[in-house]
DNA sequence: GTCTATAAATGGATAGAC
DNA sequence: GTCTATCCATTTATAGAC
């Protein structure tokens, strides 16, 4: 693994715990064992770095809807996939997922970023939105109103429940998603 | 209105604007139109000032959950006003909402912010028990499994589409309140 | 690519006068 | 309660050597 990725997945890491504004240089430089100023001869300003983050995130983000469309596994396997995949994000609830801390910092980063940010948030969307339309049409899921409006919900569910789990704890964030799978079943 | 008091709601806008890390005693001093000295003689320290803030908003939730309490509107319109004064709290989608704001913030803040923090989410996942248990029991509302597990969906649900809001606007936290009334629906 | 050194600005906090 | 002045630590960022 080259060194910018490497700089990208600790800044992740630091994101998800502090948030944007609340790392620094300093903190990547420690932890990764070269000086402030290597970081910044990666990326020249915190900008920039918040920048290549987006676009490292939206790229992941991408692969992962791909990866949804090739399983040929069945609509209800995929939403499971998908929120044991967010689960694992937040791990034992000591890490926000990165979305919810960029979005808490919606003041303080880039228009740029916050463009990148809303199109990363559609994709989600999106992906939810047709395992919903499949479940509902093979009859696996059950929901009232259009599958759009329920995949707004059930992203925001989880968003939500990942960000109560830094208080309440990894178990929250588990009942939670029990709950809205006890709802979606026929 | 005294002066602390007034510190304490211009914090509270800050907070829900750039989060606890990313507001200063500056910003403070400048908006109230006194001195940085002034602002730290009623706060000494930030984690005084962040310490008072739960104290402020555990004093509100609780005397809002009271309130609730005391209406004798039906359990309906109890969840319809509570997801309207959350609704307000967002504004146009600029703000974030002020527990959301702290969660994401949660590994920067003191021990004893958290454990307050922790407090009044679950004041609010108590009230909202209440009104769904009085809800289903007057055959108002439909939900499957304990209400308290879908208490915290509920909470979960709407503290995500208030964070989401930032990013996708107001009327995507109005369209996703609306999937969770048709979801409630007998 | 990495380092040391350093600049310039900001943030939290205190001393002491009025 | 409010002010000015000041301190110290941190943060972002750059210059220039290796």
């Amino acid at each position: 693994m080259d060194r910018k990725t490497e700089i990208l997945q600790l800044t992740t890491k630091m994101l998800q715990i502090k948030g944007f504004d609340s790392f620094s240089y300093s903190d990547l430089s420690q932890e990764i064992g070269i000086s402030k100023a290597s970081i910044h001869h990666h990326f020249k300003r915190k900008e920039d770095l918040g920048l290549a983050l987006l676009l490292f995130i939206k790229e992941g983000t991408l692969k992962r809807t791909e990866h949804f469309h090739d399983l040929d596994t069945s609509p209800w396997e995929k939403l499971e996939t998908f929120f044991n995949m967010n689960a694992r994000v937040v791990e034992n609830g000591t890490k926000n997922c990165p979305i919810n801390a960029l979005q808490a910092n919606v003041a303080v980063i880039s228009t740029e970023m916050r463009v990148i940010l809303k199109e990363i948030v559609q994709l989600e969307i999106d992906l939810i939105t047709s395992i919903l339309e499949d479940g509902r049409k093979e009859g696996q899921m059950f929901f009232k109103g259009k599958a759009n409006n329920h995949a707004a919900l059930v992203v925001s569910t989880l968003r939500g429940a990942m960000q109560q789990s830094r208080t309440h704890g990894h178990t929250f964030l588990n009942q939670t998603i029990e709950q809205m799978k006890i709802n979606l079943k026929v």
